[in-house]
DNA sequence: ACCTGAACACCGTTCAAGT
DNA sequence: ACCTGAACACCGTTCAAGT
């Protein structure tokens, strides 16, 4: 028997032969994909480095994971996960600006996921089905149902992926324009997000 | 002397030793590439199908493109040429209204670069400068200016790269969600479109 | 200056086999 | 069921050499 201790960061020196346990689980493949997404970046998340972080050969990894685009939908939805859904008895329009704020937030946190969440064209996952929920939910507390309500949801999340997308540099703009400190990003954030509040509340 | 005709569809069977042209210019580079981009989709946008489809060795494009990334950047911002910037005299709000709405067009138009304005962070090319010039002055016309006329118009970038990002299927929803029709998209696209110049001017 | 052949250092993924 | 070795079919890019 191997010793009961299978840190993600260790890697082992003994080699396993074919038959032999690697502990691995989904669990530990996404938890670890996260810490090399966070540590070393988007370019350097491929199949081979996370196995050998894992400690395992590449191919192991499609035991636990179908292939890499199953695994990138699965930390685009994890981070969702940290998005803080507003009280129920909030002023529903408060409760829709909080709850952007909120999700501008938490993509800030992780900007390199932010450009996936794009080219995957958002996350059908169960936490985004969550917020879409919620989203809608306070809407029609706003008065906002049916069609109206689908659009204004889409014109908040597009804003919100695409204010975080942008946070870093500005786009389309001057070479020497400086990139702006992440306090001004956020108010400038705020500043379209009650733009478009009030244009659906109204 | 090889005949002169040397399309880009010609893959001659003659093959060329070193020392030979091929008649390559930065230009046929590029307008092979938009081509490529727009029969086979993005991901068969690699710099060894390009050198292919121009009857020329992979590494032979590195004489007219720095490097893909570059290569990308210069795909991107020949497109925002295709962006019609409205008569000097029209009224401000209007113009802005206008120009966003070609953006989006031309967005939609070219799908699959969409993902890569938001990867590379928007353009830095001349096209992209000149947009955002204007921008500025109609701004400047409709009476915003200094740092709150840059918040507006990162805020309008920002808007419609993201609306046209998600042009094709709604983020965060459910599966069951249908695509919408492009006319939807495009009505949706400005009634978000109008809450914000409403905010800006307002 | 522009192009080729060959090579380098990678990718994601599949297949057969071992326990 | 879970893992390995080996391989397949690719990438972008560099280097030396040829005219």
């Amino acid at each position: 028997l191997a010793t009961v201790a299978n840190h993600s960061t260790a890697r082992r020196g003994a080699p396993r032969s074919p038959g032999q346990r690697a502990g691995l689980t989904r669990g530990r493949v996404l938890a670890t994909a996260h810490e090399l997404l966070a540590e070393r970046g988007i370019d350097a998340l491929t199949m081979r480095a996370l196995a050998e972080r894992l400690g395992v050969s590449p191919n192991s990894l499609y035991s636990h994971v179908a292939n890499k685009t199953d695994l990138v939908d699965a930390l685009l939805d994890d981070v969702l996960a940290e998005v803080e859904a507003p009280p129920v008895d909030v002023d529903p329009v408060a409760g829709l600006h909080d709850l952007m704020a909120s999700t501008h937030g938490v993509l800030l946190a992780h900007p390199d996921l932010v450009p996936l969440y794009v080219a995957r064209q958002g996350s059908r996952g169960p936490n985004a089905q969550r917020l879409g929920e919620v989203m809608l939910a306070l809407l029609d507390r706003a008065g906002v149902t049916g069609v109206q309500a689908l659009e204004a949801r889409r014109v908040l999340i597009v804003y919100t992926i695409g204010f975080a997308a942008f946070a870093v540099r500005p786009p389309f703009e001057d070479v020497g324009e400086r990139p702006l400190p992440a306090a001004e990003v956020t108010a400038n954030f705020e500043s379209g997000l009650r733009w478009l509040l009030a244009g659906i509340a109204g």
